[in-house]
DNA sequence: GCCAACGTTGGC
DNA sequence: GCCAACGTTGGC
């Protein structure tokens, strides 16, 4: 099991609509990094992860899941280099966890969230993920 | 809206 | 294959 963080622009694709899509999940398209796409092929089922709301919100707002492998984005016209997993939403942090948050943590400060900016497709550890998890108001983080 | 960081493109 | 130019991301 792995855990993963993915970037949304909550203007363009909120965790509102994730949660909307259900437990079908949706397709995470539009990644054209070669990095971000090697990390959704790395991905298996159940693989959970953070979604993040960069430019506005710049917080963590809830959790997902990996409902399906890496396969051809579908907006990517064709196009065999990009490829993408299906996540689903899970649960609301009870509290959202800021990157302000994160910055002024000294556990987090090798965090991919705080070394790699940009990437918007990114590992988190497991340490991360159950220290977010216990900032973010969740007793019992889904494993 | 600005601009730094950084990934990609393309000329050589 | 190098590297300058350029485009995009994303925090501020």
């Amino acid at each position: 099991m792995a855990y993963w963080l993915y970037k949304s622009e909550p203007f363009k694709w909120s965790w509102a609509m994730q949660k909307d899509a259900g437990d079908k999940g949706t397709e995470w398209t539009g990644v054209r990094n070669y990095l971000a796409r090697n990390n959704m092929r790395a991905m298996q089922i159940g693989d959970k992860g953070f979604f993040y709301h960069s430019n506005e919100g710049l917080e963590i707002v809830g959790i997902t899941e990996v409902c399906a492998l890496s396969h051809p984005d579908s907006t990517a016209e064709g196009d065999p280099k990009w490829d993408c997993v299906d996540i689903r939403a899970i649960c609301d942090l009870s509290k959202p966890v800021s990157l302000k948050d994160i910055k002024a943590n000294p556990k987090f400060e090798k965090m991919a969230l705080v070394t790699s900016m940009r990437l918007s497709v990114q590992p988190v550890t497991e340490e991360e993920y159950l220290e977010i998890c216990r900032l973010g108001g969740l007793d019992n983080p889904p494993r």
